[in-house]
DNA sequence: TGGGAAACGATACCTTTGGTATCGTTTCGA
DNA sequence: TCGAAACGATACCAAAGGTATCGTTTCCCA
């Protein structure tokens, strides 16, 4: 049996996809071009498509595996505290330069639709079952009602971020998502305990 | 003095948006060349570059001009049925192929700053006030509360519309806008009619 | 331990496309 | 009526994504 002949290299592709995110962080992914990342990586542009079909799919992959992860919902006392924090999180993720590998993706997405569903498949909804988890356990906790459409209340929640985001119509402040959520709570939280009076007061 | 020469060919100008629109409406804008609206408008290439910059700016005309008020507020008996009626129109506008002008250009924008500024003050502000003067209106039916920030609730109503045409994470049917409609007014909604107390009750 | 297969960096190349330049011709208005 | 500018047509330019191919290097396995 022939052998199998020299393999990939592991810094090359660590490199490629550092430079790819620093770059397209910087100054957006249709002003950085494959050359581009092929010199900063210190890499022949055929390397680059050794590893991947083509440019997106490089930036979806440098925010997957470089910057995946720091959207995550962090420790807090109970579910829907965790849930509070996880907006600002992700609110500062879309105000810093991150924000712009979400733009960019989104952005080709509208005319790449292999794109499109790597970028549901990989990134929107593993985040949206996050959220989904989240809003499960912060229904067992007695904190929000059992009768409402989780994923619309999903979209309601993030829906204006990326809005934002994308639309560029208002800041992605901390005030707007204190609103935010004070608005989701206002729907879905459950009847507070102590209701003392009947309905007919 | 020297005379003003030919003058701009009108019916050219009104080919060339209409070839713009359904090209781009049909199969999107990356998917549509210059060479092919010009030739399907039988025109001169040169012409469209006479009368428009850049193809994004073909684009965005042939929106407004041609199909801009597809989703102005409709008439009805009170403010927040009126607004309740434009969320559906505003959703089929986006399910019909309409939805891939705004699609887009949300993507060009993304990539170009003069293109972002142009659809902000030329489509979204407009309609962003169009509701804003509604919710106004509502607001002295004495229908909404008049202490919330309208701007933030204007992103709630529709920034999950967006997201969904954007991301295509979910459909846009009737159920999901009567959703989000029936969670802006548990939110926003005035406390309804007979409140004989005074706020010590 | 050595040979073959495949990855490597480099570079030339192809194709598409947005946008420009320029042709001779046409149309209006001063 | 004549000049200026728009017209359709066409050749052209530059940028960029992606491919082909070069000689070279690296590693696995026989």
């Amino acid at each position: 049996m022939g052998t199998i002949g020299r393999p990939r290299s592991k810094s090359a592709h660590e490199a490629i996809l550092k430079s790819a995110l620093r770059l397209v962080a910087k100054r957006g992914f249709r002003a950085v071009s494959m050359n581009e990342i092929a010199a900063d990586a210190g890499v022949g542009k055929m390397t680059i498509y050794r590893h991947w079909p083509n440019k997106a799919a490089v930036v979806m992959d440098s925010l997957l595996e470089l910057i995946g992860n720091e959207t995550a919902f962090p420790e807090a006392g109970n579910a829907l505290e965790s849930l509070r924090r996880q907006l600002h999180l992700q609110a500062a993720f879309f105000r810093s330069s991150r924000g712009n590998l979400i733009r960019s993706l989104v952005s080709e997405a509208q005319s790449d639709p292999e794109l499109a569903t790597a970028f549901r498949d990989r990134w929107l909804y593993p985040r949206r079952d996050d959220v989904r988890q989240n809003i499960k356990a912060a229904i067992l906790e007695g904190s929000l009602r059992d009768d409402f459409n989780i994923d619309t209340a999903i979209d309601q929640l993030y829906g204006s971020l990326y809005y934002r985001l994308l639309l560029g119509s208002g800041v992605l402040n901390e005030q707007f998502i204190e609103d935010t959520y004070q608005q989701f709570l206002t729907g879905h939280q459950a009847r507070l305990a102590v209701r003392k009076t009947p309905k007919s007061a």
